[in-house]
Order: C-alpha cells, then structure tokens, then sequence
RNA sequence: GGCCCCAUGGUCAAGAGGUUAAGACAUCGCCCUUUCACGGCGGUAACGGGAGUUCAAUUCUCCCUGGGGUCACCA
C-alpha cells in the first residue's frame, strides 16, 4: 500500500461540534495507526457561509484536543495551499481539463428554467439541456459574457459501486444522480468538485468523513474514473446523535468543544469519550490516553449505526481524569471556577484537595462550594440518614459541639478532630452521630466538599460557632 | 416521494450460526468510611416484528416497521 494519507476537512462556519471532531480524530488516529500523515485542509469555498475566526477556532480546537496535523496552511509540505479559496484558479483549469474529456459540460440555465424543472414533490433534477449545446454556441456565449456553471456528466444508465472500509459495499444507480454543479457561477468549485480534486491532488489515500457522503460517493468516483485517477478508499462514519431522531448539530449550543472545555471538561476526556462514541478496541478499554487510541485504533471496531451522545458518561469519564490530577494541577485548573467573593474569605488550597474526587467537571466547584458564602435556613430532616435516624440526636450534639468548640482555641482539623471526640464521649453520642451532624449543621447542606473537621477548619472558628448556634435554634423550632 | 444506509438493556457497546447474550455509564440495594462524597460488592434491565435457510438463528436472506442520510450555484 501507498502511503497513507488521510484528511480532515472542516469548513470555517462557527464552532467545531463533536460529531465534527470526532471525523477529524478518527482521521487522525487511523492514519497515525498506519504509520501515514493527516492533513488540515481548510473548505472555504462557500463565501455567503465564512464566518469570521472560524479558521482560528479549528486551530485552537485541534491543538487543545492534541490532535496534530502533519500538513496544514502553516506547515506546508508541498501540496498547498491548504486552503481552497486561495486554490481557486487550479479547479477551473481542472473543470475545463474535464469538460475536454467529457466528464463535464457548461451550463447556461438560469434559476427560473431550473425552478421549472420541479416535479410534484417539489423535487427537480436537471434535464440535461445544456449538454446538447453545439461547441460554437458555447463559445459564444461564453464570449459574450453569458454567466454560467460546470455540470458533471452523469451517465443516463448503470450504476457505481465502491466498498466503504465500515459499510461494505455500497451502490448507487446513475439514474439517481443528477449533473451537479461542479463550478459555481461566481468561480467557485463546489464541495463535490473541490474535494476529489484536492483530494487527489494532495495524495489522499483514505477518505474518512461523515455518512451524508454515503451515497454520493459513486458520483465523485466517476470524476475520479474521468480524469483517469486512481479512486481514494473510503470510509464513512455514522454521525452522532441528540436523541434518537436529531442529529447533533450546531444547533444544540452544548455540542460543541469550546463550551465543554469553558465547562470544565478536560480535553483528554472529551476526545476519549468521542473516540468511543462509534468505535470499540478490542479489548473493550475505556480510558485511553491518545497513544493508546493510535495503538488500538481498528476498523473493526467502528460502528455501523449512529449512536446518541450521554453527557453523563462523558462526565463520569472526565471524573476519573480529574482524579488522577496530581493536587496541585487540580488547584490550578479549577481556581478559575472557585467563586471570587468568597476566595478572599476561604482558602482555597484547603478545600481544592478534598474537592477533587467529588467534581465530575471542573465547573462543579461552583455549586460544591455554595455553601461557603450562603448559609441560611435549610430543612432540618436533611440530618436524617440511614446511619443517623433521630433528629433528637442531632439536636443534642450540635448543642454539645457548640459548647465544645466555643471553649477550643487551637483551631485545626486535628484538634476539632479530638475535640468533638471527646464531646461526643462525654454526652454519650455516637462518633458517628456527632460528626455527621456537625458536618451538616455547619454547612447546611447533605453533601459536602469533606468532613466535619474539615469543614469546621476551612469555616474558621467564628463562623463555624455562628452557623452551629443558627443550626441549634433551626434544631429547636 | 425516489435512491442509499442503519436496528442488542434507558445510553455507549461486545458478540459474526450452538454463549448462563460480556463490559461501561445511569439506576437500585448492600458494605466500607469517627460524617456526605470517594471506594468495594451485588441486583434490575436488551437481541423491533414476520417469513424463510438450517438439526440450530441475536448472528445469514427477504419483507414489514421504525430511524437516519441524500435528492442546493451548502459542505
């Protein structure tokens, strides 16, 4: 085999989404596997649709998520430029080297012939009109300026066939088909056009893109079989789903890698999760650093069938990456989302330790963390819990540790530790009961970044001593 | 509507003619922990329907149903 080439092809139109990374990992991961390059190719042929810094955000987006292109618009290896605008003039000489060949013609209908094509579904496929033109008609039109488009050549009968690497094999019958549009009347190659001869210019051995391609393949395999080019291999993945009808799309704000990464994700987590929504290594791993994904990375083990994307198992799986954060670079990472008001007040370095393995992302640390700066009635059977079933128990021992703790003055976590020991000893309260209900009556809510001890010391005294009085009388009422 | 593609628990998914139909997330229960969480153990839960082929179909074929894609001077 050929070297290995593959691509990855995103038009700059906004955020990058999931769905849309995930082609770009698999491209990746499948042509680092074999040994191959992956090229960054920019499709911006589509000007109405160029949205400004969607260039800079595919940049950022494939650096944070690790992926590395080998080829791209800043590292050209001699099949640039790596974008299609700037290639403009190169696709025309190729559209009239196959309008020579007759895999193509010009076209001169305008939209109003086009319209009356229409069939009662609303549906219309071209008629060929053009194609019937003499050559000295086409020249003088062209001549006068008439304003006109490149259509393929479509054979009335047959069919074209090609095997996907994932869907087998698949065929299309040409009748199907229309004669698309390979050039645009402003210039412009279309994505149909632009691809295959980008493609094949720029080596590319494997084509991996989404499944809408599917079916139109065949139709790009004939203008490869026209200019005489040797066919890519395909292989063609099945997109990531909403739910079960919609697709994931631009449209659902949340899909898209900035707003998981400005939520907390780790973006090791993030494209470990994508890369297993649609694909399976053998030995069934989960958590996977991205050599190991090159290494295990297989055909095999993609999907054939759609699968519906779960946030909360991404979130699991971004949980077990923070955990094995080291306790420093967790401090580093989530101080960002510790609230400011209160971070002068609190700090931080205490708490982000025991917040660690309680945060599935980052963003957590917001709400885990409420409970610093809000404190205020709350409902007192929140006390209640299979291991402490009395709330007569609970009132006894916030009255006791308030007494306690009044009296002590070393204030740590070992000291409140023994201090509320032994206050539960003298009372006749479980250890158990006594610190639970502390814990709580502290912070007034049923989970917690840590202990009793923990909280009372990051609280500091007087208002571990303020919250156990409001809790007292809360326990009273 | 034509054409292309898909179909295992709620979700991601192994399995490729004979399996007690894996595993993970979620969920539920138990245990651990001087406390919630973390962690450990366990439970509930699936082959869309109908015909074939076969001694035997979740697995192969066909039909139905359901879903997705495509039919643009968008990619």
């Amino acid at each position: 085999m050929d070297k290995v080439r593959t691509r990855f092809a995103p038009s700059p139109t906004g955020f990058m989404h999931i769905g849309n990374l995930r082609t770009g990992l698999y491209a990746y991961l499948f042509a680092k596997k074999n040994g191959g390059d992956f090229v960054l190719r920019i499709e911006d042929t589509d000007q109405a649709r160029y949205v400004d810094g969607a260039v800079q955000v595919i940049y950022n987006t494939l650096k944070t998520a690790g992926i590395d292109y080998d080829e791209g618009p800043d590292k050209d290896k001699g099949f640039g430029p790596y974008i299609q605008s700037e290639r403009k003039s190169l696709y025309l000489k190729y559209a009239m080297e196959l309008v020579e060949r007759g895999g193509a013609y010009y076209c001169f209908c305008d939209k109003e012939r086009l319209d009356s094509l229409a069939d009662s579904n609303g549906v219309r496929k071209y008629d060929k009109h053009c194609l019937r033109l003499s050559k000295a008609e086409i020249e003088d039109r062209l001549k006068s300026g008439q304003s006109y488009v490149i259509r393929q050549n479509i054979p009335a009968e047959g069919e074209g066939s090609y095997v996907d690497m994932v869907y087998g094999k698949v065929t299309v019958p040409y009748h199907d088909m229309e004669d698309c549009i390979l050039i645009k009347s402003d210039g412009m190659p279309t994505y149909n056009f632009a691809n295959v001869v980008d493609d094949h210019l720029m080596q590319i051995s494997h084509v991996i893109r989404g499944n809408e391609y599917l079916s139109s393949t065949p139709q790009y395999n004939l203008l490869y079989d026209s200019f005489g080019w040797e066919r890519p291999t395909y292989m063609h993945l099945a997109p990531i789903m909403k739910d079960e009808t919609r697709k994931l799309s631009k449209r659902y704000g949340d899909a898209n890698f900035e707003d998981f990464i400005q939520k907390g994700y780790l973006p090791e987590a993030i494209v470990n999760y994508i890369a297993l929504l649609g694909w399976c290594p053998k030995d069934n791993r989960e958590k996977m650093t991205m050599s190991e994904m090159i290494e295990a990375f297989d055909v095999d083990g993609i999907s054939i069938s759609s699968s519906i994307f779960d946030e909360v198992k991404m979130k699991w799986l971004n949980g077990e990456y923070i955990k094995e954060l080291s306790d420093e670079k967790f401090y580093e990472l989530s101080l960002p989302y510790f609230k400011k008001g209160i971070s002068s007040k609190y700090d931080y370095r205490k708490i982000a330790p025991l917040l660690k393995t309680r945060v599935d992302i980052l963003s957590d640390v917001e709400h885990k963390t409420d409970f610093l700066a809000q404190f205020g009635e709350y409902d007192k059977n929140i006390f209640i819990t299979k291991r402490m079933p009395d709330l007569a128990i609970a009132n006894a021992s916030v009255s006791a540790a308030l007494i306690a703790l009044k009296n002590l003055d070393d204030w740590s976590v070992d000291s409140i530790r023994d201090c509320l020991s032994a206050c539960a000893e003298a009372h006749g309260i479980k250890n158990g009961h006594m610190v639970s209900n502390v814990r709580v009556a502290i912070t007034g809510t049923e989970v917690t970044p840590g202990g009793a001890f923990e909280m009372a010391d990051i609280l500091g005294k007087e208002e571990t001593i303020k919250r156990l009085e409001f809790s007292k009388s809360l326990l009273e009422k």
